[in-house]
RNA sequence: GGCCCGUUCGUCUAUCGGCUAGGACGCCAGGUUUUCAUCCUGGUAAGAGGGGUUCGAUUCCCCUACGGGCUACCA
């Protein structure tokens, strides 16, 4: 076997990746960067039934957004390939072969119908079926079934599948790079279907001969593949091949009640599950991605990382090349991480800090320009930014945080008017637009420095005149310093908000 | 039901037998901003329960409880 790091990502194109598929991804990511490695992606498409064609490209671009992209897979340095499993359907037929013919495997002719009917009984009766050494010599294949039946089964063309023959008593020891040492007794297996009916093989087949075709040296995946490690195992053993190291990844949990994150939780609290926007063709419902909601790449990676990861000390804002150096499988968390959107939105106001001027302003322009017809300057809305950026999550929240120097407010919120415009304030406007009238020059410093002596000259207290001259400039008691609004749109319109607000209130 | 995994502040986590149990998010209070937010400072808050082992257990072992996963010709 390889001594190379090769890892592979192996989602089953069933549908949009969701975020825990991304942070499986990330982690392997991660680890294959850490150690010089090469991250693959496999595409695991044995399930005829539940393929939707488009999934395959939505994880590819899901994982481009991200920014881990993979280094072979479909369609790139295809140098072990094919990376599809259907395009590699033949090749587990011979190995599914090799199985029986070494007495690891058996051909099994009872119909889904039958097992089904097995179940139900057995449950009536308050057992549970388990399909393997208590009764797999009373079923229907290839160990009960005389041999010259089989073969006159298999040459009439009978459907069958081919099921694994775990050995009956047998106490495994299995290792995990994230959980350690674990046994398991081969009497409680079931005698998995490796190969069905219609020609693919399961996950399980296909797993291991993929992951040895491959050269994977780690097998970095969910903790819902926990139990099946013992079957992988044997399976290994049954081909007499090298197990490469297995990691179960913890899983990602609600953030309110039981169970494991799931779709309807975004619809419910208001948050998106998956990265990128997915239109379910079946329904026509689209669900948000993390990029549409407003996302950074950055800041998601950087906030899946952390979930159910730490770097052993106490840095939490980290990039891609910061999480690479500091990567470990040891620091993996064994248990689930409950999903916590608050959290997620402070890593987007961290990376929104880090932003510069440019990239946001281009950022910005398009959605500026749905907003408002008028056309402003690149430069005036970078200025803007600058004033907004440290209060803002998103690129769209320079709208929401400063419509005011785009446009001229045309309500008052209700509550600053009530605090704001007190009786004599409509005077106070009046005396306060003739001064502002003879200002030449508008720049913040200066205008601040003689507002504030003429406030002081007049004798009123500064929030008399202050608030209601913010509330006239933004509609409300928020925003930047009200003078660099001033400057920011200048005499003319300081002006006429003035005096709108004070015929209007 | 069976099998497997897990369990430290509300949440994400640190601690790898010596603890006044640390950090972050959230929340609360104060400061800055004569607005709001940001920001700064401070505060709140945790070892599931019971047995062992040990001079000493959050840390090791066992039991119970709880949580999670799997139990398909799905992955």
């Amino acid at each position: 076997m390889s001594q190379k790091t090769r890892v592979r990502f192996a989602p089953s194109p069933t549908g949009p990746l969701h975020i825990g598929g991304v942070r499986t991804a990330l982690y392997n990511y991660l680890f294959a960067k850490k150690n010089n490695g090469t991250f693959i992606l496999r595409i695991e498409d044995t399930d005829q039934k539940r393929y939707v064609p488009k999934a395959e490209q939505y994880i590819i671009d899901s994982l481009n957004w991200a920014g881990i992209p993979f280094d072979e897979g479909p369609g790139k340095n295809e140098m072990l390939g094919p990376y599809r499993q259907s395009e590699r359907k033949e090749l587990y037929r011979q190995y599914a072969q090799e199985l029986i013919d070494k007495d690891k495997a058996y051909y099994a002719f009872d119909t889904s119908e039958d097992l089904d009917r097995y179940r139900n009984e057995y449950q009536e009766a308050g057992k549970t079926f388990i399909y393997n050494w208590h009764n797999r010599e009373k079923l229907n294949n290839s160990l009960s079934l005389d041999e010259n039946i089989v073969k006159q089964k298999l040459e009439a063309g009978e459907a069958y599948v081919i099921r694994f023959k775990t050995p009956l008593n047998d106490t495994l020891e299995l290792y995990d790079l994230i959980r350690g040492e674990m046994r398991i007794d081969t009497h409680t297996l079931d005698d998995k279907v490796l190969f069905k009916s219609d020609g693919m093989p399961t996950y399980h087949l296909a797993n291991i001969v993929d992951d040895h075709l491959m050269e994977i040296s780690h097998v970095i995946r969910g903790e819902e593949w926990l139990p099946s490690l013992a079957l992988h195992h044997l399976l290994y053993e049954a081909f007499n091949w090298e197990a490469p190291k297995f990691a179960h990844l913890p899983l990602i949990l609600k953030p309110v009640g039981k169970g494991k994150l799931s779709k309807r939780d975004g619809d419910q609290l208001g948050f998106p599950v998956f990265p990128l926007n997915y239109t379910d063709e079946k329904t026509g419902e689209t669900s948000q991605g993390y990029r549409e909601a407003g996302y950074f790449p950055e800041a998601f990676v950087n906030m899946l990382a952390l979930l159910g990861w730490n770097p052993g000390d106490e840095r939490e804002v980290m990039g891609l090349e910061d999480l690479i150096a500091a990567f470990d499988l040891e620091n993996v968390s064994k248990s689930g991480a409950k999903f916590d959107i608050e959290k997620t939105k402070w890593f987007q106001h961290q990376y929104m800090q880090k932003q510069s001027l440019e990239e946001l302003t281009q950022a910005f322009l398009p959605i500026l320009k749905e907003k408002t017809d008028k056309i402003f300057e690149t430069a005036y809305v970078s200025k803007v930014i600058g004033l907004l950026q440290e209060r803002a999550i998103f690129v769209a929240d320079f709208w929401e945080l400063g419509s005011y120097f785009f446009k001229a407010p045309d309500t008052f919120d209700e509550k600053a008017v009530k605090k704001a415009w007190k009786e004599d304030t409509t005077e106070i406007v009046s005396n306060l637009l003739i001064f502002l009238q003879e200002q030449t020059d508008f720049t913040s410093s200066i205008l601040e420095e003689n507002v504030k002596a003429w406030i002081q000259s007049q004798e009123l207290g500064f929030g008399r005149v202050l608030m209601p001259l913010r509330l006239s400039l933004v509609g409300s008691m928020q925003g930047p310093h009200v003078f660099d609004i001033m400057e920011m749109i200048g005499k003319e319109a300081t002006l006429k908000r003035l005096q709108y607000a004070s015929a209007n209130i």
